[in-house]
DNA sequence: GTACCAAGCAAGTAATTACTTGCATCTCAT
DNA sequence: ATGAGATGCAAGTAATTACTTGCTTGGTAC
């Protein structure tokens, strides 16, 4: 008998734990992005998660408890961009549309998370503390990188800072029309990406 | 005696009665800004505005009466825009220059109102209605003006509205950024709609 | 089989919230 | 002075909400 109870918790049970869990954390996620905090109520959570309103209180200590949980999902983000501008690219066009993929990606992928700090940023400390440096941290990897290739030499002029936020506020927008106010934005994203790029580089009254 | 009562209305009472009822808006469109419009309890609402909670009943038939009536001031947003791009400019960077002005500026102005339905924009009908057709509003305003420009030969190739988008977008976020995030940019506002109109005409690899 | 543990179910509680009613007060135009 | 209209105040109501308690059920490990 050696520690059975660890081989217990790690192995029978928990799957279905995890399992009911994660079904709460789903629901709460998709719930507090479209109707926020409050209008999440842990009733509705329950009834979307599939479970009843106590087992929602068994597995967190209370609400702020999975808002707490959530909010774990975007604490690397930085990393990630970062992680993005690792390889080698072609050409600056290249690592502009790469960049913008990246990013783009990032944001579609939690964006129920992202949408909760929009809505709550001013309510919850934690999403104070959390959402706070993210908006800029995008802008800066992204201008870092340009401010890099100045120095090299294969960039002349042109405030870097202004051009990164340019470039993301961009697609920040854009992800935002798409996925909180429904529009249509009439482009393909991967097309976006490429023009915005090119517009970047070469501006739009450029002699060619 | 003729018309007493139009005279009364408007001359002896009607000037409280205003004050009253604009202190309520103002408060409630404030604490709607911030806390979203479940967070802006009736309670809070009248605290603020320094009148009894049953003050504000007598002047709004409920409480999504405060919202509808607090909507109406971002209805004419399409207008401004295109007012702001009327006069004569020296050339096409001041357009720009003016034009990110004009924008950023009437965000400001009604700070509040667009955060209450950035915040709101999945719960109220109201709210979806009046503002999902105007974040591409000054986008599509931008983009006719580049068209017109391209038309007339001032403007070569790249895609205006993807030029507009990003223009748009830029300053968006830097409001974003400031009044709900409480973020720091470092920047000068009139600073940034420079750079930015520079590097969207010339770009920032431009070969000078 | 028995002990355990997650989950369901029924019921309840204290607080909050939007909104109402009735009455008193104050101001002001006539 | 008088009447009207705007506001304050006290009290209440029905619904909702986060969260609790006690008990039962059903599956899994030994």
């Amino acid at each position: 008998m050696d520690h059975p109870d660890i081989e217990q918790k790690l192995g029978g049970r928990g799957e279905e734990e995890q399992e009911t869990r994660e079904r709460i954390l789903l629901a709460a996620r998709q719930l507090m992005a479209q109707k926020g905090y409050k209008g999440a109520t842990t009733r509705k959570i329950s009834e979307l998660a599939g479970v009843n309103e106590v087992t929602v209180f068994r597995h967190f200590k209370n609400k702020v408890g999975i808002l707490t949980e959530l909010l774990k999902e975007i604490m690397d983000v930085r990393e990630q961009l970062e992680q993005g501008l690792q390889g080698e690219f072609a050409d600056l066009k290249e690592m502009l549309v790469s960049y913008a993929r990246t990013y783009y990606g990032l944001l579609v992928e939690r964006k129920e998370i992202f949408m909760i700090c929009m809505i709550e940023a001013d309510n919850h400390p934690e999403v104070v503390q959390m959402f706070s440096s993210l908006p800029m941290t995008a802008v800066q990897v992204l201008s870092n990188k340009l401010l890099a290739f100045q120095e090299q030499g294969h960039l002349p002029k042109a405030d870097p800072f202004t051009a990164a936020l340019m470039f993301v506020s961009t697609f920040f927008y854009a992800f935002m029309a798409k996925y909180r106010v429904n529009l249509d934005l009439e482009m393909v994203e991967e097309e976006l990406f490429e023009n915005a790029s090119e517009i970047l580089l070469q501006g739009i009254s450029g002699l060619k």
